[in-house]
DNA sequence: GTGCGCCAACTGGTCTGACCAGTGGACTAG
DNA sequence: CTAGTCCACTGGTCAGACCAGTTGGCGCAC
């Protein structure tokens, strides 16, 4: 039998699209970049052939997507935006909400994560890098003295860090996300945790566990306490039920 | 000293804003399910007492978000749609176009997701599960004699395997995107590859192996040889001043 | 000449009202 | 009971209007 030409299925594609589509691409080749400014709404109106209405509708869609922002009565028109994780960390606290995703699964993932991140850093991180790494603790220790916040904050640079060591920016990305998520999840129960003080000090004393395992070049070591670190950290805000899944992930 | 109150700087919410939050907040909730309809447009001008034009603003900013999706004449109204991937997998593509993420880092990061999902995967696959990804290198090795659309198809399906038995979508969903992004990078050098059944055959051959290593049991094993596949796969797409980056992931 | 305050020409945000092509359910003819 | 027709209503787009707010320059006072 001949074959007979494979058509795709087509659906109309709005005006808005269109113009939203030339603004990206524009992006993309780099004939647009963050900080510089698009025309007003009605001279893109102009220069497009639409009306205002389909104007905004497509500034509205670029906007959600963090590319660019308008505000009103600058004379300047819209400015194109420098990338920010935000939009992404919606799009995943979107998926998290659809209840397709568990707590779990998000603590689970970075336990994952941290500990493949933690154990490519022991192998490239250079002395400098542990002295850094050395100084975080510091940080850490000396902010656990101020409050909550603080210490959550330098808890986030020793991971940057270590997503730095790593070499690659999507492990940081994915580790911010992904703890901004978690902690949106559960900021609320943190707060009102009554010996926090002394979850800080243990969580502490396992980034210093960490951090030595690192020294010594251990990466499986480190990638294990890493894991242990965030278990002990988070499990209290699991159901018992899906404790044991996250406890299997411990080991290697 | 006392403390004056903290005030927040307030920026102005615009009322399509408003209705968006309205929105999602009852799909949070569950009062809005996925398959569920929308009021039609003109009727959601009257409940939020708004125009259209903010009401369709409102909508605009849904649909490109793949929350809902408006069809022109369809009496039903605007549909809620089930979470997909593909808003997320935008988001990193647009992070891919700004440059501040290579084709190395984001190989990079496969390599590390997906050895460390084989590692956990090897610890918790069952019998069955291990029959299963048998079954998925013989689809493979069918794939092949087809073409390299069926195969890289076929490869999807033993990844996806492998996330599923980790017990983890995020993995999953991380996978799924990022493979997009890269894929939607190297498509078209891919399709010119001169030699694209040996890379294919190759490619099976250490997806062979690894299930070996899974069935044993030797997660490290497993994790080491996934991430030497995908720097074979990919390599060859990659500056060479990056492969030896990447080249260092491969050891443990 | 210099500094300051005012003003007008813009901006984006919102609204009203209109037209069109297309959809799909109801209704009717067979 | 089926098949075909039709029309009410949908979303997509447009044109034009008003408003509050910003900003940069102009003119005035010193």
């Amino acid at each position: 039998m001949t074959k007979s030409p494979q058509f795709q299925p087509v659906q109309p594609v709005r005006a808005y699209q269109r113009i939203v589509e030339q603004i990206e691409e524009a992006l993309a080749r780099g004939d647009l970049t963050p900080g510089q400014r698009l025309p007003s709404e009605r001279e893109l109106v102009a220069q497009f052939a639409v009306s205002r209405s389909t104007v905004r509708e497509a500034l509205r869609v670029l906007e959600s997507n963090g590319v660019v922002r308008s505000r009103p009565g600058d004379p300047n028109g819209p400015e194109i935006l420098p990338f920010s994780s935000s939009a992404l960390r919606k799009q995943v606290a979107r998926l998290a909400r659809v209840d397709e995703l568990t707590l779990s699964e998000l603590i689970g993932f970075r336990m994952i994560m941290d500990g493949a991140a933690i154990q490519v850093a022991s192998r490239l991180r250079t002395p400098e890098q542990l002295d850094e790494l050395e100084a975080t603790l510091v940080a850490m220790r000396d902010a656990i003295d101020v409050d909550f916040a603080a210490f959550s904050e330098a808890d986030l640079a020793f991971h940057e860090l270590i997503a730095r060591i790593s070499r690659n920016s999507l492990i940081q990305t994915c580790n911010d996300v992904v703890r901004g998520v978690v902690l949106g999840l559960i900021s609320d129960k943190i707060a009102h945790a009554p010996n926090s003080r002394a979850l800080m000090l243990e969580s502490l004393h396992h980034h210093a566990e960490v951090v030595d395992a690192i020294r010594a070049g251990n990466g499986h070591a480190a990638a294990r306490l890493a894991r242990q670190n965030m278990f002990d950290y988070y499990a209290g805000y699991v159901p018992d039920s899906e404790q044991e899944t996250l406890r299997a992930l411990i080991e290697d």
